[in-house]
DNA sequence: AAAGCGCAGATTTTCGAAATAATGGGCGAA
DNA sequence: TTCGCCCATTATTTCGAAAATCTGCGCTTT
């Protein structure tokens, strides 16, 4: 009984955080997919809590915009779409370039050490999962994307500025909803994914050596460039879809 | 009974959803003092309503950064301090401005009606107040914000995205908590009202000038403005405090 | 046949209480 | 006296069930 406490719950851990944590997850691994609805029982079934925690959890995330809420008919995941994704985009570059512009005016040698660092062990997942290839496991694509965040969250981490951070994360989780078919694709355009790689080595070092103009440019592009991708891509799925 | 349905609850409104609208609007009107706890028991008192829907209400004002809460050790009403309102300040600066620049761009006929009809109002509210000096009424403070609420929502109405004004109205959420004991003084610097109140007018002009430029320009200064009053005002509360 | 009505089943929302965790005060040991 | 421990109290968190609400189907009526 003890030793279940220990094992299974963190300090500081309540099952609302948890349950607000693991759904939040699983919306951005796509294993609910954009429009299902969330359904307290299955979420009862799948996670094992109680509907109090589970409500709480969907509460909250349909403040941060990944669930919307129909007044007694319940949640559904917020529905995805090219609009959507080119505004979270857009205000993307607005939060993120000023937060990024800061930090570089702001970090020390600390912030560039971080910098590398995750862009180094991003690199690291990236060339392996690109070697693996259609091999690679469900395991490592979670890694990298991990690491993608951990790397853009080091580039913006010394604004100074908690209003920028809060809205910065927000937009991020938004946008690996769009993300995820691309990086997951076992197959994917090797050519493309290796610009991608490129694109973030540039920015790393741009940004270390206090190019600012060139580094904001880069990450605004990068994004941009990302949405496009999506975008022709969301339209291949639909032209397939189409097709069969 | 029927009638009790009809007049306590609006169609589509949940009691988690009367929770949430009642809490925030204590919580900014400074009911709920910044730092104070939230305790359950005393929100059941004040409400009526048991402690799921209260507890539904507190999760998402988290997500919204209007509440903290520490596990297990329930809620508290997120503090306030001047770097936190530069914070908040210049974030929306960075946000509204560009909500703002894009409906100037995009706003039609319509968008500009909304915005001298917003502002009339607010005029009037403004002026009224100001003429009844101490004499002004609870209900009257709050039908100004309101309308203040309302003509800054409308000059950014017509950005096209939904991100900024999701974040601009969280934002203005957050300011509004520095600015009411600004707005609420009875008393107050009877000359600096009134350059606060000509400040929006030639916000409004400028916006429906379509001169982007002077409008953004105009709307930045005011927000640094407010932040410069508030903060002598906050400094000046700190030193009677020490001097009593 | 189409539209309206009402009922049965499914789902969400809300409640009250049990379980769990934090707080503060008193007591004993160093 | 001071520190640390234990226990009673208080508050939060979680649960299971009751209440309220929605959905879809089949029936009746026009």
């Amino acid at each position: 009984m003890a030793s279940e406490n220990l094992t299974e719950r963190q300090p500081d851990q309540t099952l609302g955080q948890l349950a607000y944590d693991s759904i939040r997850a699983d919306i951005l691994k796509g294993h609910f997919a954009p429009g299902s609805p969330l359904r307290l029982q299955a979420l009862k079934e799948r996670y094992g809590f109680s509907f109090s925690p589970l409500r709480e959890a969907l509460n909250r995330l349909q403040s941060e915009q990944l669930v919307v809420s129909y007044a007694a008919r319940g949640f559904r995941v917020t529905e995805i779409s090219t609009e959507e994704m080119w505004d979270a985009i857009d205000t993307r570059i607005l939060i993120d370039c000023e937060a990024f512009r800061r930090s570089i005016r702001r970090g020390d040698d600390d912030w560039e050490g971080r910098v590398m660092g995750t862009f180094h062990a991003l690199s690291r997942a990236f060339e392996r999962n690109l070697e693996l290839g259609a091999e690679v496991t469900e395991e490592q694509v979670h890694q990298l994307e991990d690491r993608h965040r951990a790397f853009h969250h080091a580039l913006v981490s010394e604004s100074g500025s908690n209003w920028m951070k809060v809205f910065s994360t927000q937009l991020y989780n938004q946008t690996q909803r769009y993300r995820w078919p691309y990086f997951s694709t076992r197959g994917g355009n090797v050519f493309l994914k290796k610009s991608y790689l490129a694109e973030h080595r540039e920015i790393a070092e741009r940004a270390v050596a206090r190019d600012e103009e060139a580094a904001v440019a880069l990450m605004a592009k990068g994004f941009r460039r990302t949405g496009e991708i999506i975008e022709s891509l969301l339209k291949g799925e639909d032209e397939t879809d189409r097709g069969t």
